[in-house]
DNA sequence: TCGTGTTGTAATCGAATGATTACCAAGCTG
DNA sequence: CAGCTTGGTAATCATTCGATTACAACACGA
């Protein structure tokens, strides 16, 4: 019975699998957030049932927290590729691209804002502190100097916030926030503005 | 019957009532988020029953609307003060002072981080984006160059974000933490610790 | 081919939550 | 004090959600 136009779905490994909801839920958490997002969202964007992503992650809260674990894991991949040799200037616009870059990872900018706001959770709040306090130290580690590595920091809370808000479309009406994105992203705005989340986009 | 311990709670205005809860709000929404708040949560901080606040509001979600209508009025009554007579860097200063104050409205930043996370809501999105916006044009507008003005909205999500981690804890047992508020806040750094809310508050 | 471990789902349950209804009581006004 | 407006609550309802259970289908080795 219609058969024919069933596109009977693979069966893959746990692992596959894991990874693949894994993704689906950076998107979403990033979305609507730890709370806002329940685990059949997560399991409807990776086209599984919802108790599977529970079986597969124990529960909601520790699926919260391999997210966030992977979405760190990219960041700091991501920053590995810029910390190559050159000057300190030069360090830090490749960070600053890598970071823009990793906006086609949909949700992970904001996965990591929702858990920076975690911070009275008591199982995500610590986790959350430590990446944050991880990120700070590898630039400080580098080379950075405090008051560089600040700026730098914050910038990236910007980007962030910005991304939250769903800015993107705005800029394309707006002058001013067009002004804005000019300020924020001199030199890769165009960059920014394409790879950012829309307000359509579910996520 | 007890009757002597019992302080029997007085009979407020509706508008005096409806101050005290939105107080309530702001502080419970900025520590748990829009999703993570019930409308009883914040019933119990301000020591009324939850079908009061939702009949005095409406909804959950005007009642958020409410809340950053007051945060966001909070915070141009804040940069207003600041913005008197004086050089950029005396007014940039005065403005940063005065942001810092406003961590003794609990839940203040916290709850425009919300806000700023809710881009794809539907109803909450277009206000925050709009929030935003006026921030932004008022800094312009007061003669902020966008270089100037897009820095110091930064250092704000910044500010924002380690309150929300509940950061200032950690800065009195790890040194690198206290390195980063150090940088983040050369003159303030003690008020901000001072004024930041701690891992151990409900809000 | 038989069985056994693994991938995956349907059905369901209990707790939580936003909202509604019905009701009560305080205080003002004539 | 009678009556009526306003402030406020208890009880309850429908929905949603994370989790559990029981079961089905596929694959692979003996």
């Amino acid at each position: 019975m219609a058969s024919g136009t069933m596109t009977s779905k693979k069966r893959l490994s746990s692992d596959e699998r894991r990874a693949l909801i894994l993704t689906a839920a950076i998107a979403v958490f990033g979305a609507k957030g730890y709370v806002g997002t329940t685990t059949d969202d997560i399991a409807r964007a990776a086209d599984v049932s919802q108790p599977y992503v529970v079986r597969l992650f124990g529960t909601k809260e520790q699926l919260f927290l391999a997210a966030l674990d992977e979405t760190l894991r990219l960041l700091f991949e991501a920053f590995e590729r810029a910390a190559g040799p050159g000057l300190d200037d030069e360090i830090e616009a490749r960070m600053g691209h890598e970071y823009i870059g990793l906006l086609s990872v949909r949700g992970l900018h904001q996965t990591l804002s929702h858990a920076f706001l975690l911070g009275s959770h008591p199982v995500i709040g610590p986790r959350a502190r430590d990446g944050f306090a991880r990120v700070w130290a590898y630039l400080r580690d580098l080379g950075f100097p405090a008051e560089r590595a600040q700026a730098f920091l914050a910038q990236g809370m910007m980007l962030n916030t910005m991304i939250g808000l769903r800015l993107a479309d705005a800029a394309e009406v707006d002058p001013r926030i067009a002004d804005l994105f000019g300020a924020c992203f001199p030199t890769e705005k165009a960059t920014v503005l394409a790879l950012a989340p829309r307000v359509d986009e579910p996520w």
